[in-house]
DNA sequence: TTGGTGTATCAAAAAATTTTTATGTGAGGT
DNA sequence: ACCTCACATAAAAATTTTTTGATACACCAA
């Protein structure tokens, strides 16, 4: 279906960095503001900022401006086509036999 | 749950090369040996090897080894427990309120 | 045993990602 | 307007991942 596999590989790209997982536990837990992710996470600033764009991009989180302030939350449509995404990349489409392509 | 980031981390990282996505690609067709897998990839054999070494320490991938030849094919069980951990870090555990921790 | 084939491993080089530091930008408040 | 705060962006440095090339190892056949 999707063959873009480069764009595959960013999606789980997001998922793969400590620092992310974290911010997407805190956000298991509802909306936070930047402020409130980088007290509870050792990187800085900009780190941070970094690191959201990355999940932003992806599509797993989205962000809502309000004055100064910056909020973040769990995409739920683009944590669905995460799912689905692995499901997908994991299903066998045969039934499963032995290869014997090199057998001699 | 699973509180260790950085395995979860890593297998995420499985996911994230374009290299290894072709290489489920080719496996949910069923079991294939490496030189099969070889031949449709565009990296030498110890890249082939690196990238298969990489897939089976995240679980997704399992191989057998027969004469000199090595198979791979797709992990039931370790795919079920990527699909779940998807899940699991997606799941809003609250009716998400807005954020107001930084309200004037 | 010897030689060839299929894979794995190691080390170095190359490439990509992450962190850090410095600076820029926009929203408010005074 | 000017200052400060919250966040973004840019560039450089540090780290990690991937590729490459050489070599090692296991298996098989002659």
């Amino acid at each position: 279906m999707d063959s873009d596999y480069q764009s595959q590989a960013r999606l789980f790209k997001a998922f793969s960095d400590e620092t992310r997982l974290r911010v997407l536990e805190m956000l298991r837990g509802g909306e936070k503001c930047a402020c409130k992710l980088l007290e509870n996470l050792d990187c800085g600033q900009s780190g941070l900022s970094y690191h959201m764009k990355v999940l932003l991009e992806s599509g797993i989180v989205t962000s809502r401006q309000e004055g100064k302030w910056t909020y973040y939350r769990i995409c739920p449509e683009g944590a669905f086509a995460a799912v689905s995404l692995v499901k997908q990349l994991t299903t066998v489409t045969v039934d499963s036999d032995r290869c014997d392509c090199c057998e001699p």
